[in-house]
DNA sequence: AAAAAAGATTTGATTGTCAAACTAATTTAT
DNA sequence: ATAAATTAGTTTGACAATCAAATCTTTTTT
């Protein structure tokens, strides 16, 4: 393939750059990196059990006891017990934890207009459509 | 503007899928997150010495400290002195580093291929040019 | 009812990270 | 030229992030 090893660099620069972008700001806020990515994923799916909220973060169940553990102390979210399976806890964001989650967002549509703004109308159509495919495809 | 909301939206999917995919080609290696990263900055940019590959993964130079001590530990790295600052050492990828390297790359290829499939040569030309716009002007 | 499975937590260990203190070498300013 | 400041890198001490395996509780299956 003609562009192969090009697209890979870029693409790779494009990654970094996002996640270098994305720590310095979750690190200008009170919290911590496994915090805000939980409370990006209860923000943008809503009020989901443990296993499910473990699986979107990509991290054992183990694992996201004890951030939830903290975003509970924190008063971030709280965990509500499920009516139909005593064993399930339904971990849904606070008040505070809703706002930090607008708040992040608000972040990430100014990252996406930045970027956007070196493009013209008919590129960014054209991204956008590229992304659809590749999500739809890919991941 | 028009398509803000939603190209944000597979913006992140897209980051998500990427970093989730990395994350599971590191685990199913011999190596750690952190080993990783750092043999990938060193294949990719050459020799350099601890602050810039602090720089370039992030992370202060305290932590590269300790990880360039694993890599040399495990061969996959080693210092070298320099002849003209006797303060500085350039951090070097050893045979195994290289191989190392040259495999994950092509892993990064491999999915740089996958990703292209579902899109036409003229697709592929316009996201291509896209990327090094954004890359450019935001990274 | 007993056995198996599933959701979540706990435990013990390793890995990843930072800030601050420190060492050694180089540069700058007097 | 030499004292002061700066720079590259390491060490230390403390958390934060994570996993695998063991455990507890509650379903589900047999």
């Amino acid at each position: 393939m003609k562009y192969l090893a090009e697209m890979t660099n870029e693409l790779l620069l494009f990654f970094n750059g996002f996640s270098s972008w994305e720590s310095s700001v979750i690190r200008s806020s009170d919290l911590k990196v496994s915090e805000a990515h939980a409370i990006e994923v209860l923000g943008q799916h809503g009020k989901m059990n443990m296993k499910s909220l473990a699986q979107k973060l990509g991290v054992t169940t183990g694992t996201t006891t004890v951030t939830v553990d903290r975003l509970e102390k924190k008063d971030y979210a709280r965990r509500e017990s499920s009516s139909e399976d005593r064993r399930v806890n339904l971990i849904v964001l606070t008040e505070k934890g809703m706002k930090a989650f607008e708040e992040h967002h608000q972040y990430h549509l100014q990252l996406t207009e930045q970027m956007l703004s070196v493009l013209s109308d008919t590129e960014i159509e054209q991204l956008l459509n590229a992304l659809k495919k590749i999500n739809a495809e890919t991941f």
